[in-house]
DNA sequence: GCTTTAAAAAGTAACAT
DNA sequence: ATGTTACTTTAGAAAGC
């Protein structure tokens, strides 16, 4: 009847509202973070489907948001690291995480972990650096890759260190410190990735 | 012969659950118990760590009591004989045979080759496998039989939780021996 | 879901020397 | 630059928020 109308208009509109909220809190974040639009579709995509599946139940909605925004990141080969999300986000890296884990699963999403490769681009152009440093780091990464040297470690440290080492060799050096800030990890962290790609690469780096 | 993995098993740690009586008074026990801990804001609980085992305990008012540290059976079963006997000698009355369940048992071991955790997360199932090296070193891999957790690390060494029987690790470790042989990797 | 306990694995972080 | 401590992950129980 006239009441079973209303609770459905009610519903929808409660719908649509959270939607609208959803995708304006993706966009606020992917603003903040620079993402292109590709991403920002993915992500709404991501996010609808998980709206689709009811995975919202219990769940807020900035953290199924944050987690499709980072899921999207990862699927369009533009990875932002969890705490990059988490610091325009107003949830937790830990409950993006959890949430992350959640709807990719439910969703299917089979993302591969994040390769150290992808984010050399971003990397670079943050330290101003060209073409030939980035596509000398891309090649050590895939001489990582295959020597194991990659197992267990922080994509974004490795991706640091194979940068810290291809700028040196390109003869345009970029220091451990300038490198560890645009890459988000520590100087110690680059030492001991690129001492390690350096030994085991058979890299000889003169400082 | 070669490096035997299932030599490799060593218990690190067992958690286990008992229920010694109906009702413990527990500001008196925090009182008369020297190096008990009793924060009802924090936890509802009593904190009692003793050191011949290296056992930790938590008291409850209700009487349920959880063991935790313990690195092997022997151990396990002389802590909450321990526990018991503190208790008596504060006068409660505490049943001389006490019984536990255990609840979880954390074993360590290694398959003394290297793993590229990589190659593990395309070739297994990958709805049994969480790995995110960005957040944690070690691949996450759920078995249903023995039904534990398994944390693998690219040095090869692993840790089995999650099980009740001391031979679930075992299990697990052959379980993943042969996973891994399926794939041609080790 | 959180709080507290214990313990291992390997990597990374924070802070001190 | 190195060393120490500490946090990430996993499981599980307990009583209560």
């Amino acid at each position: 009847r006239l009441r079973k109308w209303q609770r459905r208009i009610r519903v929808s509109n409660a719908t649509e509202r959270n939607l609208a909220f959803a995708l304006s809190e993706l966009d606020r974040m992917a603003s903040a973070l620079g993402l292109p639009r590709n991403v920002r579709e993915t992500a709404a995509v991501v996010y609808r489907d998980a709206v689709d599946k009811n995975l919202i139940r219990g769940r807020s909605i900035e953290g199924v948001a944050a987690a499709a925004l980072y899921a999207a990141c990862r699927q369009c080969s533009v990875p932002r690291t969890l705490d990059e999300i988490a610091e325009v986000s107003r949830v937790s890296r830990k409950e993006i995480g959890r949430t992350y884990r959640f709807i990719s699963r439910e969703l299917g999403l089979k993302l591969l972990p994040t390769s150290p490769i992808d984010y050399v681009p971003r990397f670079c152009s943050g330290l101003t650096l060209k073409g030939e440093v980035q596509s000398r780091a891309v090649e050590i990464l895939r001489q990582a890759g295959e020597r194991e040297l990659t197992s267990g470690r922080g994509p974004t440290g490795v991706a640091a260190a194979a940068i810290y080492i291809s700028s040196i060799l390109s003869g345009e050096r970029r220091t451990q410190r300038e490198v560890a800030e645009v890459a988000g990890v520590t100087e110690v962290t680059i030492r001991n990735r690129y001492k390690e790609l350096a030994e085991k690469l058979d890299i000889e780096i003169i400082l | 012969m070669s490096f035997n993995p299932e030599d490799s098993l060593k218990i690190e740690n067992i958690v286990a659950s008992a229920k010694v009586c109906d009702s413990l008074d527990l500001p008196t026990l925090a009182a008369e118990i020297k190096g008990a801990e009793y924060n009802k804001k924090r936890f509802p609980g009593v904190v009692l760590r003793m050191t011949d085992p290296k056992i930790a305990a938590l008291v409850f008012g209700s009487g349920k009591v959880v063991l935790t540290g313990a690195k092997s059976i022997e151990s396990l079963n002389r802590g909450l004989e321990i526990l018991g006997g503190l208790l008596r000698d504060l006068k409660i009355d505490i049943p001389d045979d006490l019984t536990y369940k255990i609840q979880n048992i954390v074993t360590s071991a290694d398959l003394g080759t290297p793993i590229n955790l990589n190659k593990i997360a395309v070739g297994f199932n990958l709805d049994r496998i969480e790995y995110e090296p960005e957040q944690f070193p070690g691949l996450v891999y759920r078995l249903e039989e023995p039904k534990v957790v398994v944390l693998l690390f690219g040095s090869g060494k692993l840790i089995i939780t999650g099980g009740k029987q001391p031979e679930d690790a075992r299990g697990a470790v052959q379980k993943i021996l042969s996973d891994l042989s399926n794939l041609g990797m080790i």
